[in-house]
RNA sequence: CGCGGGAUGGAGCAGCCAGGUAGCUCGUCAGGCUCAUAACCUGAAGGUCGUAGGUUCAAAUCCUACUCCCGUAA
């Protein structure tokens, strides 16, 4: 059962392995672009070529299609990024195990967003935790964990391409255990668990109280989603959207209103951030509403900043 | 016909609402200047204003249709 890219990898391994893989679940074709084209989950396409079946209900919940599920009488469920919650007579269907690969270090960051979670807080780890799955949102028992180290310039983007390559490895060996009764099931500490809720786009609306440090790593986390705006005014007087794309340098030694803005010259857009002392973020690439993506440069040949203009108002 | 933004020298933009000399910040080329800076100064080349119609003495500007680009609805 899997919906999201980050499963492909995983979903792959498990084709190319000597595991019998009787088919997949995945979320029904969504309308997607600006043409509104239904398309397909990837992974669905896969399956498809793969001359499997593919279930895509709605609502698994109290669907047909938990018979289908009975009726398949499966050794193991694995799930990755398959975007609904589970039933427990889904959970307790195969015979051994239900199991989940998580994109972080359970119990941190249960949730969907845990990967630009683990960026935004300052985590130096994030990695792949395989798992059962309970009838709680990851709070099953941990089998085991692969741990990756956050960069200092790594991306949401990236951390995630980052962990789909090492899921499958961290599956295979999952599967391995589970078959050979060697699994272990590690309780998950609920003291340090934390919740990193689905991300809306709305979430990418740029607070500039909060510190140059903090903004640099939100803006490198919510990359390429939801991704960070802020508004600003444009020539004809219009509130305008205006993206901001990582890489973001910390100046801290800079301050100024929050949202002002302290340069704009081919080195960059500085912003002061923070309640007055909280440095400033220098932006090198942004994306005006309506305009392509473009570097500091072509962004200040336009002029549509001067210096002491608020940000974000 | 989902919603919205846009198309103006090589790049990013203004000009359009209140039609009348093609503008700004850069880049490029030539020359000059400087110990030096994202340098500076002088000069030059480069645009049938997305396409096709319409209105008008006159259209980048107003009207109609079309094409393409961007964002958004995960």
């Amino acid at each position: 059962m899997g919906t999201g890219d980050i499963a492909l990898a995983s979903f792959k391994a498990l084709l190319e392995s000597d595991y019998d893989v009787v088919g997949l679940f995945t979320q029904p074709d969504r309308p997607v672009g600006r043409k509104q084209v239904l398309t397909p989950p990837a992974i669905k396409v896969m399956a498809e070529d793969h001359g499997l079946s593919v279930w895509q209900p709605e609502r698994l919940r109290g669907s047909e299609e938990m018979d289908v599920i009975d009726g398949l009488d499966v050794d193991v469920i694995v799930v990755m990024a398959y975007g609904q919650i589970l039933p427990t007579r889904v959970i307790n269907a195969p015979n051994l195990a239900c199991i989940n690969l998580h994109a972080s270090l359970l119990p941190r960051f249960r949730g969907a967003s845990c990967i630009q979670g683990a960026i935004d807080a300052g985590d130096s780890h994030t990695g792949i935790s395989v798992m059962h799955v309970a009838p709680a949102l990851d709070e099953g028992d941990v089998i085991l964990q692969h741990q990756l180290e956050i960069l200092p310039e790594h991306t949401g983007g990236v951390v995630h391409d980052l962990l789909a390559e090492m899921a499958p490895a961290a599956l295979l060996e999952g599967l391995v255990k589970l078959f050979d009764g060697s699994a272990e099931r590690v309780v998950q500490d609920d003291e340090k668990a934390n919740y990193a809720p689905k991300l809306l786009r709305e979430h990418g609306e740029i607070d500039w109280t909060m510190s140059a440090k903090d903004l640099e790593r939100r803006v490198r986390a919510y990359d390429p989603w939801p991704g960070t705006s802020t508004t600003f005014t444009n020539a004809k007087g219009k509130l305008s959207r205006l993206k901001i794309f990582p890489p973001l340098t910390v100046e801290a030694g800079l301050s100024g209103a929050s949202g002002e803005v302290l340069e704009n010259t081919k080195a960059g857009v500085v912003i002061a951030c923070g309640a007055g002392n909280g440095g400033a973020v220098r932006v090198m690439i942004l994306q005006p509403e309506g305009s392509a993506r473009m570097d500091a440069a072509q962004f200040a040949n336009g002029r549509r900043l001067e210096v002491g203009d608020i940000v974000g108002v």
